[in-house]
DNA sequence: ATATATATTATTATATACAAAAAACATTAT
DNA sequence: ATAATGTTTTTTGTATATAATAATATATAT
């Protein structure tokens, strides 16, 4: 009975604001759509062909996920992420990636390590071969599966939304970005406490990582003169 | 020039979609709206005595904060709040809370910390005298200076969503909920690290005192036969 | 009686219409 | 030329209309 058919081509419907939605999210964390830029309805409706019902919702969700700033009467704009934005996202990450790598230590399960050394040795082999976007999807892999193993829905939710943060930072600021060898030492480092399933090792080493994250990003912006 | 006339009744407009949210969201935190209810638009709008487009936008901002569940073409429902939900809520309200404390422990100022202290008597006060919406108020108003302290705004908008859970469990779960003596000592604890300076003292408090909300809340949870 | 098919109604999704406010522009007075 | 005023245009906010889907009720066949 449940054949390819029944499986597929069941719950792809989308409904339009869904679209924009995510439309617009992207073009706003990819830096497409710049800091301050005005959204006007009737512009982005025509532009996607739709009406302006649709879009308004979209605008809507993306005020509270704070990519957009809304005046009442005035308009929609793409959110500012200042520096001080962007510490504060950090600090708040750190703490969470340290409770996310010490809840992981004591739940994570033998295929998800094995998952985990997996995206590892991916991420080593486009460092090597200096493969920026490579290596950047497989960080981002290698700490989906530490949230997730964290078992803790409201976590993965927060601390997916600080990421969106951080990497819409790097577009907007740090345009030579690029992953270094330390992280995979810094990686192996998390692999080591979570096998030995070690908590406040996790947390420790967790909790540096995106200290390091943070202070790469402090020399960045020395460098490019922005602070 | 600038006088009374002036400061007031200038940016007091707010946008119906505004209102519907605030009430909306008032509504389900207070347990009026029981979770797992329907969310009709028609209703909504005639009881409110607006159209669809405004209760519709407002439910699409209560979607992304989480209050409220959509299918698309099916409907709007209050959002469910298990047990487990609100565990991991809790999990991460006390990694957050330790961060705020041992963050204003560095940058609290004299006066908040008078503040501080004043909140705290009152609270005592309303304890004394067995008033429960005082002393509940009170203990908002006490973290939110420690909030507030953090200099963290990100920080400040992630809890503030949290303890807007936990608040909306107990009025799901908790009817019998108390504040209990315990808790002067436990804030007693925070405001001497506070004035010592002290981070890591903060931090161990803090988190010492949500994780004892914790146990407070699976206690009576047992107690009430519910888990 | 139960299941299946069909018609009816209710509800959401999207588009459009209209009203109110803000912004842009032009006009006049100084 | 500049500021103040009035006029036009643009844009948002809200209401309504239409289309499509889902839910419900009804009728029919087995």
């Amino acid at each position: 009975m449940a054949g390819k058919l029944s499986k597929i081509n069941f719950n792809d419907y989308m409904p339009l604001r869904e679209v924009i939605f995510n439309t617009l999210r992207q073009a706003i964390i990819l830096g497409e759509l710049k800091p301050g830029e005005r959204l006007m309805e009737v512009h982005l409706a025509e532009k996607m062909g739709v009406s302006r019902t649709p879009v308004r919702e979209a605008i809507r969700k993306l005020e509270l996920e704070g990519l957009v700033n809304m005046v009442p009467r005035k308009g929609a704009h793409v959110a500012d992420l200042s520096v001080k934005d962007i510490m504060d996202v950090l600090e708040v990450r750190a703490c969470l990636d340290g409770l996310a790598t010490s809840l992981a230590a004591n739940r994570i399960t033998q295929d998800e390590i094995k998952e985990l050394k997996n995206i590892h040795t991916q991420f080593i082999n486009y460092i090597e071969k200096d493969n920026l976007q490579g290596s950047i999807k497989k960080d981002v892999e290698f700490h989906d599966v530490i949230y997730r193993s964290s078992r803790n829905e409201r976590l993965i939710q927060i601390t997916s939304n600080l990421r969106e943060q951080v990497q819409r930072f790097r577009v907007i600021y740090l345009k030579d970005y690029s992953n270094t060898r330390d992280i995979i030492n810094e990686h192996n480092e998390i692999i080591d406490a979570l096998i030995a399933k070690d908590p406040s090792k996790a947390q420790e080493v967790a909790q540096k990582h995106i200290k390091k994250q943070e202070e790469t990003i402090i020399k960045s912006l020395k460098e490019n003169r922005i602070v």
